[in-house]
DNA sequence: TTTACTATGCCGACCAGACGGTAAAGTAAT
DNA sequence: ATTACTTTACCGTCTGGTCGGCATAGTAAA
């Protein structure tokens, strides 16, 4: 049922999310569906945990697959994030749908994400983890709204400073700087 | 009338903004609100546009306060998105507004956003204004979804580095490191 | 000046549909 | 018979949008 959830916001909007599509959607009535979940706010807190729950596991999974250096749950971060852009994912939609309604529902979910930063950061200094934090973040809401001004091959290179900035520091900028001066006195 | 649209957002979240709900802030009734915008969509495409324009105009009004060099648009978008987080904006809510909806009609604000990056990062290196533009774009969207998880003295040093980093490029934060580690070691 | 006519801008009652939610009844397994 | 679950049918409310009317002002003929 949450999965018919999701795939409705994911197809129409959030504004399509109504109990009527979520259970013609999910094969079962109405009643059936109100049953499950007796109002729709508990329907939109389900789909919230477990989207919440998702991600979760899908960062400690990259996070477990990583070298164990500074800094490797940050980079697990930023390689989640834009993994996730990727596929259509389903946490774009019920985001939006939430929060456009009961913005009362997002209590959990704003405990979790910042409780996120602080573990992220902890083993990397402050301006450097708020700066990739907040960029890949950007990046995220951008590609969400369909706002990105880059190119795909622009995007991969970004997300390739990011990766190494979650790590290396600034060593990665002032590589790449030094490469393109090079290119560019060729 | 646009003013009393953004009102009702601001203050009831973008579900509430019912046609009954802004002729009744406008003062009007709901035929004297249909007469000037004859659909919904109406009056949502000419709050975005009043948007977008009033943002250009407060870019363009910072940008020219400031001193021309390399870098002063970026500076000036970076500074106009932490300003605009101060008061609490219209835009948000109606940005917002638009894309719960009719997801149609970002189109023309899209390609100004997009149009915007292009000006912004010409007289920067590109990894550089990318990660200012994205960063600052997080910063924003964080505090708009109230998921910031900075205080606010450091958020105010996350936009010292931001608006540092749009002129000086990677100076500003080596300098910052430098300082952190003699602040450290006294 | 008066009168008749028209256009503009706005009003408020109304509508059809969609929405979240409820209730009674049914079904199948235990 | 009890329980877990589902269905069908319905209700009250709210929403975007329509429609006929009304006041005002402008115009032009008398």
């Amino acid at each position: 049922m949450l999965d018919a959830a999701q795939a409705v916001v994911l197809e129409g909007g959030a504004s399509r999310l109504t109990l009527d599509a979520v259970a013609r959607r999910a094969g079962v009535s109405k009643g059936g569906l109100m049953y499950n979940f007796p109002t729709k706010d508990a329907l939109l807190k389900a789909m919230l945990e477990r989207l919440v729950e998702h991600n979760r596991q899908a960062h400690a999974d990259l996070c477990a697959s990583l070298p164990d250096r500074p800094g490797r749950s940050l980079r697990a971060y930023v390689m989640n994030s834009v993994r996730a852009l990727d596929l259509d994912d389903r946490v774009s939609g019920a985001l939006l749908a939430v929060l456009n309604s009961n913005p009362g529902l997002l209590g959990p979910a704003a405990e979790y994400f910042n409780g996120r930063y602080a573990k992220l950061a902890a083993d990397v200094p402050f301006e450097r983890a708020a700066l990739v934090y907040l960029a890949t973040e950007g990046l995220w809401a951008q590609e969400l709204f369909q706002l990105s001004p880059f190119t795909p091959r622009q995007r991969a290179q970004i997300v390739r400073m990011l990766a190494r900035m979650a790590e290396d520091g600034l060593g990665a900028v002032k590589e790449t700087v030094k490469r393109r001066k090079a290119k560019a006195g060729r």
